[in-house]
DNA sequence: CTACCGATGCGCT
DNA sequence: GCGCATCGGTAGC
């Protein structure tokens, strides 16, 4: 059953759909929905990122902390990171036996709760539908997500999951955003054409 | 559209 | 201290 955002035939995604290695879930979130029940939000991801344990860019990379640890394992939860003094980020968990292995969020085209999402993101400015979560800390920001969602877990019908309405669309891969490590493993994935994608921006520092 | 820059606070060396 | 999986504003083409 769908909850409130009126999306008929959209099937949460069961664990065993993050369990796969971080590369191969990353690919194939791109067309999935991320619905927020509680606040009526649902949006189509067009942009992520793999991250995976013998990445000098992962966040799991040099050990677990406190912080971290949902990166871990199990698949399916969410880990959700502050950075740059501001924002926040959401990613999904698909770190099984205790490897760090996530996905990041980093796009999607809104398709519920804009007016919600848009009083999240406006603070007073004129937004377009384009700049609502084009970019991983605006989606976050739209979702109304920080750090007590950490640990969350998507798959036990909690309000915030991912879900599939089988629509399938073509997928890109290229370098990853704004990282300076392992900048040119092509861990990024879009749909391909979309203007929902975020610019892509080469980290100045990137090898 | 691209390019630059400052904001801002936490985790880690 | 340093560096960051970023963003918004401004300048310029």
């Amino acid at each position: 059953m769908t909850p409130a955002t009126g999306l008929p035939g959209a099937a949460p995604l069961e664990r065993s759909f993050f369990a796969r290695g971080a590369p191969a879930v990353a690919r194939d979130l791109v067309g999935m929905l991320l619905v927020h029940a509680h606040d009526g939000l649902a949006a189509r991801l067009v942009e992520t990122e793999a991250y995976t344990e013998d990445d000098p860019a992962c966040h799991g990379y040099r050990g677990r902390t406190e912080r971290n640890a949902p990166l871990f394992g199990p698949p399916g939860h969410a880990y959700v990171y502050f950075t740059y003094g501001m924002h926040w980020c959401l990613n999904t968990a698909t770190g099984a036996a205790g490897r760090a292995e996530g996905v990041l969020l980093r796009a999607a085209e809104p398709i519920a709760g804009l007016d919600v999402m848009r009083a999240r993101r406006a603070g007073g400015r004129r937004l377009s539908d384009r700049d609502l979560l084009r970019g991983p800390a605006r989606l976050a920001q739209a979702y109304g997500l920080d750090g007590t969602w950490s640990g969350h877990d998507l798959c036990d019908g909690g309000p915030l999951y991912l879900a599939d309405d089988g629509a399938r669309i073509e997928v890109e891969a290229g370098p990853r955003v704004g990282v300076v490590a392992a900048a040119d493993r092509p861990w990024r994935f879009a749909a391909a054409g979309s203007r929902w994608v975020s610019a892509y921006k080469r980290h100045p520092r990137a090898g």
